[in-house]
DNA sequence: ACTTATTGATTACGTGTGTAATCTTAAATT
DNA sequence: AATTTAAGATTACACACGTAATCAATAAGT
């Protein structure tokens, strides 16, 4: 699988926001962040298709760049390797970890809602052992 | 700010498991993983104290290696920058991107439960605008 | 047609990382 | 006491990474 750095990621992004895209768009797009020459994202550009990362289709004598991995695709492995390394494979402890540090805001909440509603309605809800959960003697600590 | 790398990180976790250890714990912890040749942890382990993330004791001519970071707070710090990169801050959609890939399982959303009766009770539930949601024209899109 | 400017290609370079092997020294064994 | 062993210290080394500068070629301007 093809592996991305923290820097060659923020290229990636800059290319899957609105692609294909030249190397002078990337470079500006990248720039409003105020970060790097444009030989430093050349540099990148060119490690990226040499990683298979990216395409690129020729325009006079420019390059015309496209994504050859799914922003999606990457995301979700990215996400389940960092699970798996802080949590051992499960996400609660990781919004747990948020919500106490206050890092949750109630867009957050109402989405979180309604993962779980969507999850419970494509799975059969053989043991809603809720009720069972209020007894189990975890008391929430007040504070 | 103590930055760990992959490896460095795996052994503090080895560490993190009971502290404080002596190398050949330590060393023999990781090689259940089937991993790394002792030199090799000693040589993370030698980064680390110089990095400051570990202290250590001597004990004749032993070390024994306490942890100056709280597994904690690099976890913590660790997944707010994850998430910062690969989801602008919030948490949501990357458990929303475990749902659909049938990554979550009944603890998690017992857990998730949890979290959120738990965040809800803490915070003053101004406008609860659960029913406006449902009027929000978002349907679950049935599978 | 010639010169200039610009684009991608090539080269650079210090630091970090994974992965150890070798060196040194002190403890353990004989 | 002399020798062996084993622990940590030092050294190694190739490849990745961040960060560019320089080189070469070609399109654009004059």
């Amino acid at each position: 699988m093809i592996e991305l750095s923290k820097a060659e990621f923020e290229v990636m992004q800059a290319i899957w926001a609105k692609h294909p895209a030249r190397a002078s768009e990337v470079i500006e797009r990248l720039d409003d962040d105020k970060k790097w020459q444009d030989k430093t994202v050349k540099t990148f550009l060119g490690r990226l298709v040499k990683k298979g990362a990216l395409s690129f289709e020729r325009d006079g004598r420019q390059y015309i760049y496209s994504p050859m991995i799914e922003q999606e695709n990457y995301t979700l492995k990215e996400s389940k390797s960092f699970i798996e390394r802080f949590f051992s494979g499960r996400v609660a402890p990781l919004v747990s970890g948020f919500a106490q540090s206050k890092e949750l805001s109630q867009r957050d909440i109402d989405e979180l809602k309604k993962v779980i509603s969507d999850w419970e309605q494509n799975n059969p809800e053989a043991d809603s052992d809720n009720s069972q959960d209020k007894a189990t003697g975890i008391e929430p600590k007040d504070k």
